[in-house]
DNA sequence: GTAATTGA
DNA sequence: TCAATTAC
């Protein structure tokens, strides 16, 4: 099935924050992708340690 | 290197 | 302005 960024805002995604993997929301998500070809979500979180993350959390198809 | 995004 | 993210 389609899933779109909104999909991937809504989930929690275990993320490696300070040694300790925590479940967080993304921040904010956005497709990481040269011209054609594939890439991945990109997810933007914040730990709680206040550290700012990224992580793919996904695959892109061209 | 390329792609977008943003914290540092 | 750079690092970091993934995988090709």
């Amino acid at each position: 099935m389609p899933v779109n960024l909104q999909d991937y805002q809504k989930k929690e995604y275990d993320v490696e924050c300070d040694g300790r993997t925590t479940k967080l929301k993304p921040i904010k998500v956005w497709t990481l992708a040269p011209k054609g070809r594939k890439g991945v979500v990109i997810g933007l979180f914040k730990c709680p340690n206040g550290k700012t993350i990224r992580k793919s959390i996904g695959k892109i198809e061209p």
